[in-house]
DNA sequence: CTGAAAGCGCTTACAG
DNA sequence: CTGAAAGCGCTTACAG
């Protein structure tokens, strides 16, 4: 169990009787002969060799790296994202350095600027939150995904959450609910910003429609499980409590639907609940959450073609994607 | 946007009046005078250097590098795990490199060598697949967690699996159950050989017992939603399906539990389901699987220690942990 | 305690 | 097409 000494690319040359600039040659595909690129492939492949990464990233202009910044892995919304990200850098022969709240936001931008990744997608990014700021102000290119950030020029991918508010609005305000509550995400995301001012344009324009007053408390659920849960708990402990719900995240909806599990309400006879993001985990017959859906493979997998599109082109203006959403009606509401 | 280029070691050398290799080691805990770190500190910190990790682990023994093998992340079993081992990693300054089944055994092999990872932490070993072995033959350091490989002398930490199944066997029998299923999950995992034998074991010591025949069906679902959905639906669409079911892990369990519902079939009247992990879902209200905990989050950490500790003593014998089980009852499963 | 030097394993001009 | 050489940014003996 010694570390066995790693076959480098000068033992490579020697064995196969070229120089070691050839060797590399043959790997990164300069102008080499049939013949040498024949045994020098002979011997890298008796070896199974492997050029190291370290030494390539410390010459080289690129690391091959790149850093992607999400929030909490156990959010069943983020490996989603992740593993969709994987696969087209894979496809690049890039690899991805995940940056987690298992560390601060300092230690993150620390180890992605040791790392020296060419660049790092954001998932996650809050409108107080300097990270990724300061990682493009240390020249490494930056693009947001799925979040946006005001005045911050960068390439960013997002989907259309003003819509998704709307649509989430105008479907249960159709059922006929006129007492409903919003269970807000993260005070600082984009996200959360512009589903709530969809949902409540939504609320205005029904009620200027109808004459009709409506109800809408506001909770904080920071777009976390637990504090979701907890608030729902405790709407639902009113006395009068909403009828309808509309949770700005899946996760978020989950928490509402085993809430009221709990608290005995029955959904969707006595609660409506809408979510947002359509995450796989919601068509399941145990859970069935009305939700709307965004492309979330798809931002995904935008928001890498952006930063490769940017490596390539770094002086290119800024572009920012916004995809379609689309409501999608399952179990978990009912008319009022 | 131009690359600011990076501040160098020398750069801060030059800057703080001493030799780069001085800023080297006050950066890494070698004998310098108070007076001397101090200077270089203060100078390292006004440009927040942070020295290359591709020079370091080029020159260095260490990388800082530790492989994580999992299989699916969007499976919410490896989430917890791989959330488990970035903390203890990050709390040694190390990083996480991780391989998924994004790519291929072989690449992802190629890929762990190319970084010079310190050595590799795998969660998904199967039998037949020898990229343990591989890894294992360049001379890096392997552990195998919460999966066992037979005749391979590497540090192993697992649950006691075997008792899982009989756990799950026992509590389904006091319930009375005489027609059974067993919802087996990857071949070549010694986590399905192990639990499916402990589960065979309680229902032939049942038989022995009570002189009754128990009727026991077995169908693969390798540990995968989408499989053991079908396979499920498949059963229950039998003549005679059995009254009850144990799946040999929890994301098996909720494919059940949503065949169960799409077919029309009442949980646990009808039909009582056990999984195995207790994965954080199992405890929504929503879901409330009864299953058998095994010490995930536990079993990760353990499992990088026993590599950390690998790597402070090469020679040390191999160390087999083996965590016990826990009988979670929740509301899945009822009386025949 | 401190500095000068070697060298890690590559890529990339530069000659020929 | 091919080789010799420089150099990426560090750590680690080796002197003093």
């Amino acid at each position: 169990m010694a570390r066995r000494p790693t076959v480098t690319s000068v033992q490579i040359a020697r064995e196969a009787g070229v120089a070691q600039s050839t060797v590399s040659r043959v790997l990164n595909g300069g102008s080499v002969s049939d013949e040498t690129r024949r045994r020098v492939l002979e011997v890298v492949a008796k070896y199974d060799f492997q050029p190291s990464q370290a030494a390539r990233s410390l010459v080289g202009a690129r690391s091959g790296l790149i850093g992607v910044v999400i929030r909490d892995l156990t959010n069943p919304f983020y490996p989603v994202m992740v593993k969709a990200m994987e696969r087209v850098l894979h496809g690049q022969g890039l690899r991805l350095s995940l940056v987690t709240d298992v560390m601060t936001a300092d230690e993150g931008l620390a180890l992605l600027r040791r790392e020296g990744v060419d660049g790092v997608v954001f998932t996650s990014a809050v409108q107080d939150e300097p990270l990724a700021h300061r990682i493009r102000g240390h020249g490494i290119p930056v693009v947001l995904c799925h979040r946006t950030l005001e005045g911050f020029p960068v390439d960013q991918v997002e989907a259309d959450n003003v819509t998704a508010g709307r649509l989430a609005a105008d479907h249960l305000l159709e059922l006929g609910h006129r007492r409903m509550a919003m269970v807000c995400g993260l005070a600082g995301a984009s996200t959360a910003e512009q589903r709530g001012r969809g949902f409540r344009e939504g609320v205005r324009a029904a009620e200027a429609r109808t004459g009709e007053a409506v109800a809408l408390t506001e909770v904080d659920g920071a777009y976390d499980y637990g504090t979701a849960y907890d608030a729902v708990r405790t709407l639902l402990a009113d006395t009068e409590p909403p009828t309808a719900l509309f949770c700005q995240n899946d996760v978020m909806a989950y928490a509402a639907l085993n809430a009221a599990a709990a608290a005995g309400v029955s959904v969707p006879r006595e609660l409506s609940v809408v979510g947002c993001d359509d995450v796989p985990l919601s068509a399941w017959e145990r859970i069935d959450l009305t939700t709307v859906r965004q492309p979330l493979e798809r931002i995904a997998q935008v928001g890498v073609e952006l930063l490769l599109e940017r490596l390539a082109d770094p002086d290119a203006p800024p572009r920012h994607e916004v995809l379609p959403v689309e409501f999608v009606g399952r179990t978990t509401t009912a008319p009022a």
